[in-house]
DNA sequence: TAAATTCGTCACCAGATAGTTACGTATTTC
DNA sequence: GAAATACGTAACTATCTGGTGACGAATTTA
């Protein structure tokens, strides 16, 4: 029994996605224009924008017959709040202050 | 082409790796014992901890005819780094002080 | 030494993944 | 309206993935 890659672990496997996400930081993007950053065809970027999609990473707006997607980095919560739980195994004085902040 | 399960990211996009490491974050296990506490085979659980090992998230010591694996979060820096990026996007305060914090 | 325990790994299978090319649809431009 | 543009998606292929059962090596126990 595989497991689906739905959900955001998944999604930011892939190092194109990451790319991906990386590239959207820095503005929105059609999926052409993010396409033209990379060695692979528009429907490959396509698909990987839609796992994006799925899981609230990106965001889309129409604007005529352009889609424009934009980064909404909050959906990557969930891995960044697993991956914090082990923040203290490599900066214990980190994760004491970044606790206090976040009990307040 | 498909991409290659060899990093940090791959390594945890497996629900049941994130449970093993979840698991080894309360105490050192054997293959055996991380087994015992799965639906899956322990062969299933030996290739997952090898994917661990290989990221050197997981540690292995041999004791007799036991091999004993620990956990290593400090392997999980890369992924902590890259989703820290973005932390500033769902708490900005939150964000500031840390940067002040590593910056020192 | 024989039997039992602990574990890694091989061979294999079903299903998922990432990529391609080809095509269809909606919108803008001429 | 016709042509061009921007995009999604279907169909297909090669490869990777996670899973199982079977086997063998190493170590402990009887």
């Amino acid at each position: 029994m595989p497991f689906r890659a739905d959900d955001a672990f998944a999604a930011i496997a892939d190092p194109h996605r990451r790319q991906i996400i990386d590239l959207l930081a820095t503005g929105d993007r059609t999926a052409g224009q993010v396409a033209a950053s990379f060695a692979i065809s528009r429907p490959a970027v396509a698909k990987h924008l839609k796992i994006l999609q799925d899981q609230g990473i990106v965001l889309v707006r129409r604007q005529g017959r352009q889609r424009i997607n934009r980064l909404n980095p909050a959906a990557l919560k969930p891995v960044r709040d697993w991956v914090a739980q082990y923040d203290r195994f490599w900066d214990e004085r980190l994760a004491a202050l970044k606790s206090q902040v976040e009990d307040r």
